[in-house]
This record gives structure tokens, sequence and C-alpha cells, in this order.
RNA sequence: GCUCCUGUGGUGUAGUCCGGCUAAGCAUACUGCCCUCUCAAGGCAGUGAUCCCGGGUUCAAAUCCCGGCGGGAGCACCA
């Protein structure tokens, strides 16, 4: 062995290729991958995945990054998408979150197979419960919830569970009418003393009183999330499923159930939740924020719902290529968002038309200025046209561009010529000095006097900083840019020159993207 | 507290299952140069990781084993 080492790296090298030339063949190295990593049993044609959205809210870049993983297996097996409506609480879901989500997710671009709802199949499901009572793996109980929770802690069962399959049944019968909300579930016949809290005999069903926005009030006992999507995974065809990394625990139910009524098991695999910093995605803090008026709704540009980023300026497309960025992994991060808005500068810089803005006006006279019709391209490379500008002595620039002037120094206002400064006060003045391109004059830009637009600029920051909501996290500017804006159409993105990308939402108010 | 998951440069990841090809690839961020009538995009180059720590196995470990530590999650008649 120690001979080994002694001989060179090349040799060793040629030694093994003499001898044992099985070795290096079968490492034949794994390439690069450029997707999501591949899927194990996976078969092409085979594959089906779902998204399985609760229509309770707005969907935010989480639901995005789900969807678009499901949609990507799905494609690169040529399988199926599922959109399926988890609709299992009454007393969460409205109508109105149902389109929300199919809007979202076509917007993302997502397309789906087919689009159902779990609350379709409540009588299988029911049928479905009914078995395992009959089974002997579920039963009714009746006890209060803290004694439930508190058996649970202590591993105990209670004196429902053994219950002969009669009394269940009757029990279940009960629960489409006698019993009230709260006086009986069925549990799953779990195990009681698992280290795995979520086998402690879970819930299978439970008696919700709220409207259903699809159904109405024709039920009342509503399966719970475990029990339905085992279920509805298996009667699917699902063959993946994916899903956040806090479900884990709830694997061993997912099969055990599945088992339990000697049903096909989908492979259930998870991927860390994605979430940005300072951008809560949670209804809970959202709500109190909306109410209050410091966020004046979901699609306010400081949120991670995709209403909001759309409005922000950020594409599908961008985020499409973030997500699959992200990987399939489950180690908990810390999103960076400006690896999105990396991906969304590429995407949006071709097609951004260059305005110019001025910031904080600082009022320049120019004399002896040889034209009164500018003509500036509307994108230094690609051809999106041409504006014409139609100016007279009187000009505004940014401040920050006129801090350093001094007389005798020169600057270029882009696409008319160099200036020469003359005076320094209040505003400035200044004498045209030619049109010839020097290296080292700065370039400003600039708009006219006789027709500038006023602008509001929203930039959105950070909602929260430590857990605190920021009062700072909107802030607004005023701007005066070239009447070009008006005619740009209202969503296109633009970028106004040395300073950032921003979209337009209306004639007086634009939103700051990214710079 | 118990249980589970997780830990690669500032950030996100690839590689980890099947130890050597890589003293670690890519992206982003940052810096510089080129290009440019933008501080954008594009091109090029550079800074930056003893792969959480400590042991062990091995000729060889980010990769396998053991033990720590850090972070997250679950412990609901919500999903």
């Amino acid at each position: 062995m120690s001979d080994v080492n002694k001989i060179s790296l090349q040799q060793q090298q040629s030694e093994i290729e003499r001898n044992f030339p099985e070795l290096l063949a079968a490492k034949e190295k794994i390439e690069e991958r450029a997707g999501l990593p591949p899927l194990e049993d996976a078969e092409n044609g085979k594959v089906v995945t779902r998204f399985p959205p609760e229509p309770n809210g707005y969907p935010h870049i989480g639901h995005a990054k789900a969807a678009i993983i499901d949609e990507e297996y799905a494609r690169m097996y040529d399988g199926k998408l599922i959109l399926r409506f988890d609709d299992t609480n009454p007393e969460n879901e409205r109508l109105e979150y149902y389109a929300a989500i199919k809007v979202g997710l076509d917007w993302l671009g997502v397309k789906y197979d087919k689009v159902k709802n779990t609350s379709d199949d409540i009588e299988l499901i029911y049928q479905k419960g009914l078995e395992l009572i009959n089974s002997g793996a579920a039963y009714v109980c009746t006890c209060k919830q803290e004694v439930i929770s508190k058996n649970r802690r202590e591993m105990k069962s209670c004196k429902c569970s053994i219950l002969d399959q009669n009394q269940n049944n009757d029990r279940w019968k009960k629960m489409f009418d006698k019993f009230k909300a709260g006086e009986a579930i069925v549990r799953f016949r779990g195990n009681m003393s698992s280290e795995n809290t979520v086998m402690r005999d879970p819930v299978l069903f439970r008696i919700l009183d709220g409207k259903h926005p699809l159904l109405g009030d024709r039920y009342r006992v509503w399966p719970s999330y475990d029990f339905a999507v085992a279920i509805e995974d298996n009667i699917d065809g699902v063959t993946h499923a994916f899903r956040t990394k806090e479900y884990e625990l709830r694997n061993e139910l997912y099969y055990a159930i599945l088992d339990a009524l000697k049903l096909r098991k989908p492979k259930m695999m998870e991927f860390s939740r994605l979430e940005f910093k300072g951008m809560p995605v949670s209804k809970r803090v959202l709500k109190p924020l909306i109410e209050s008026g410091k966020v004046s709704w979901y699609d306010d540009p400081r949120l991670p719902t995709l209403e909001a980023l759309k409005r922000r300026g950020i594409t599908p497309e961008a985020i499409r290529k973030f997500v699959l960025s992200l990987g399939f992994t489950k180690a908990d991060t810390l999103a960076p968002f400006d690896v999105l808005e990396s991906f969304n500068r590429k995407i949006v810089d071709e097609q951004s038309t260059r305005l110019f803005m001025v910031k904080n006006p600082k009022k320049l006279v120019v004399t002896g200025l040889p034209t009164s019709t500018i003509t500036i391209p509307n994108h230094p490379t690609k051809d999106l046209g041409k504006r014409n500008v139609t100016v007279d002595e009187n000009f505004y620039l940014s401040s920050d561009d006129t801090k350093d002037l001094k007389p005798e120094s020169k600057i270029r206002l882009m696409g008319i010529g160099n200036v020469q400064i003359k005076t320094v006060s209040d505003h400035l003045t200044c004498q045209y000095a030619g049109d010839e391109l020097v290296e080292e004059i700065p370039k400003v830009q600039w708009v006219s006097q006789k027709n500038f637009q006023k602008l509001k600029i929203q930039i959105p920051k950070a909602l929260f900083i430590d857990d605190n909501f920021n009062e700072d996290s909107l802030e607004e500017i005023e701007v005066y840019v070239e009447p070009y804006y008006l005619e740009l159409k209202e969503g296109s993105e633009i970028q106004f020159v040395r300073f950032g990308y921003c979209r337009k939402e209306s004639a007086s108010l634009a939103i700051f993207t990214h710079r």
C-alpha cells in the first residue's frame, strides 16, 4: 500500500488503467445538471404531480415555488400536473381565492392538465373513512379537546378507543346530525406511544358548521388535511407529491393511512419553504397591517404576493428561473432577493425604454443651443424606436448631478451636447460648448422646463426589520420625467437612466423595481 | 422538554447516496478593466470556503462512522 503512494498520481492512474480498466469505466462522472434533480422511480410519461393550495388567501412566492417545481417535474417526465384546491375547511376558504390562485398560476405560466377540488370527492372520502372504522383502524372519539391533547402528551389512549365496531358505526352516523361541532371526531388508530406525535391517534374527520364556498352547508363532516391528502393523492393517480418541510413528520401518517386502506402509495418528498427576509407571507401578520392601513392591500409592492411582485415589475420568467436556481433542498435558507432581481434585470433590460428623470430639480439655463428638437433613442442597443423632445433654454437637472459643478466645469446633457457652466446660484447658467463626445465630461440626464411631467415613484423596502414593522418601508419620491412617459403603456417596464428600473403604474405613479 | 430535519465563500446552490477526476464548480454580491452619450445590459479578470466543530475508518473524506454544537420545524378538531 505505501508503495502505491510513493509513485506519482499519474503513474497510479496508468497502473489502474492497465490492470483494472473497469474501475475507471464505472465512474463516468455525473455532469453538472441543469434543472431540478432527477426523480426516483419516475417513468417517462407516467409521472403525475399535483399542486394542492388551500383557497384561503392570495397566492404568493411560496405558492410559486411549489407550483413551479410541480410543473417542472411533470414536464421533465412528460407527465401531468393536477391543480387541486384543498378545500376541506369551509371556515377558511373563499370563492375569490380559487380564482385568485388560478390567475396567479396563469401569470406565472404554470399550465396544469386538470383542475379539481378535494371537496368534489367528499362522498368518496367518507367511504374510505367508514372503511377504516369498519376495519378497526379508526374510531369516533367524543372526548373533550383538552382531554385529547392531554392524553396525547401522556401517551394514553382514551375510552373511546376501545369501542366496538357497532358503537363506532353508530357514532359515525351521529356525526352527520346529532353531534354538534366539536363533540365528536374520528381518529386514526395510530400509536399513542409513538415518538412522532403526529401518530398519536390523529384526527381524520371533524364537524365544521361553516358554509363551504362551493358546497354551502350540504356537508358538515370534513376530512382533515392528513386524511384528505392521502386519499386524494391516491385517487388522482399522483406518483410524486411534494410539500414543504414542515410536513415532514406527517409522512409516516400519510403512508400509514394508505397502508391501512391497502392503497398505492405515491412518493412524498419535501423542500424548504421559500420566504424573503422582511417580507412576511402569513395572513396572520399581513391582515392587521392592511386593516390599520399601513399596507394598502395584498398587492402592495412590499409584499411577496404574486400580485405585488407583478405590480413591482418582477416578471414570471424571472420567478421561474429564480425558483429553479434555488434547487430542491431541505436546507433552511434566507432567500436571496438580489438573485431574483438579477434574473429580472436581465429579462427586463432589453425591453425597457430608457427615459430621463430628474430628482430634486435644479434649474439650468443654457444659452447658444443650436436646436430646439432633440432626438433620443429609446434604448442604447435594441431598436425600441426614438423619441423627440422639444426644448428651449430652460432645463432641470437632478441636484445630485449639479452639486459639484463650478463655473468653467463642463457637463454633457445627454442627447444634446456639452455645456460649460458660467454661474452657479439658486440656478445654473451655462453656454453650449459643442457636440464632441469627450470621455471625461460627465453625462447627465435632464428634462425640459417646457414639457416635463410630474411623477411619483414608490420605492418598496423591507416591510419588517427584525420583526418590527418598518415605518419607512415605502419611500415615495416626486420626480420630473419626460413627457414621453405618458405615451408608454401602463404596466410597462422602463428604466430611468442612472436611477433604475421602474414599472409604470399610471400616468402619475411608477413603482421602483430594482436598480 | 421530546421528536424529526438541516449545516459547502457575504448570499443561494452543484458535488454528498456510489470516498480519489475538484484543496471544491455555478449564480449572485463586491472590486477592477473593456464596451458604452446611463452608475443598466454585455465581455473579461479578480477578491472570497482548511466544505459547522472534534474524533475515527482509509493509501485517500466535503463525501463513510461516532460524538458534539448551531439553525429550523412539529407536538391543532389549520393547511
